[in-house]
DNA sequence: CTAATTTCAGGAATACTGACATAG
DNA sequence: CCTATGTCAGTACTCCTGAAATTA
């Protein structure tokens, strides 16, 4: 797999294996998120939620790596399904705080179960020291593409 | 962040971890693809061919961890524009093989030198050794999610 | 003839950009 | 004035379903 020095090595490249390990976890996700009709997007609204109760829909949004559009659409279709629940009105500002539903608890321990399994299972093929590793690397990751100005 | 038990705790999972970073990879480098006019699928499939010349759609579908669907779609797009040439018949079977253009080779050159900048501002964060720890924990992670049949 | 692969064509779900009003 | 939030509208992208063609 020679390189001509024009391109980018697919092979050892970082981001492309972030890419690829991104893209497996999230079939591994859907695959078992699928039967109880839950999205990715959609489970780790819940997940926030049960840490963060109360959070506002922007926060869930930020959480959860989409936009703030995105998040109050799904929260529209949550809220009719009985998952969570919101105020009317704002109690103070334009905030309106989200909350689980017993219902919404429900959903989400089914789904927190189903992907326990996948997150267990990508965690198989590491040792404790890796795991440890992985950690590290990951948020110096984040921290470097976020923190590096241009 | 105390946890109850029922949920995954976020701050601690490789899962939530890996998403982040893929987002925040995705995120620069739609910012710096943009101004090209280019989507981070578009430029994954012009690197693609450079590096495995007169591959087929389905080939390039599975590289770029996309559907053979978007990626015929994207083709389709790009022989438009000229970056990508296909025979009008098979010349065996019904594998159409994809050819860069001279005018594509332009413009995943200018692409290429844009991600490049990308992928070395997430690497400042990364002494030697940790990129190598990267490697093989990303690695290893793809492999346990394939591999494990259940 | 059967099974596997590939190319296509809708239709649906998902997410993003842009824009606007409002509250602090 | 400036920032953040909630909301609406339009657009883009990707996926799923499924059909047709072809090859082994």
């Amino acid at each position: 797999m020679g390189q001509d020095g024009a391109g980018i090595d697919l092979d050892t490249s970082l981001g492309y294996l972030l890419k690829e390990a991104s893209s497996a976890l999230r079939t591994a996700m859907d695959d078992v998120l699928r039967p109880l009709g839950m999205s990715v997007t959609h489970y780790a609204c819940l997940e926030l939620l049960a840490q963060r109760p109360g959070a506002s829909s922007a926060d869930l949004a930020r959480g959860t790596f989409v936009t703030r559009q995105t998040m109050h659409v799904l929260l529209q279709a949550l809220e009719r399904d009985g998952e969570v629940a919101r105020p009317t009105a704002a109690p103070t500002g334009r905030v309106l705080p989200v909350q689980l539903t017993a219902h919404g608890r429900r959903r989400l321990a089914q789904a927190s179960a189903a992907v326990r399994t996948v997150e267990d299972r990508m965690l198989s093929g590491l040792t404790t020291t890796e795991r440890a590793d992985a950690l590290r690397v990951l948020r110096a990751m984040v921290r470097a593409l976020r923190d590096t100005p241009r």
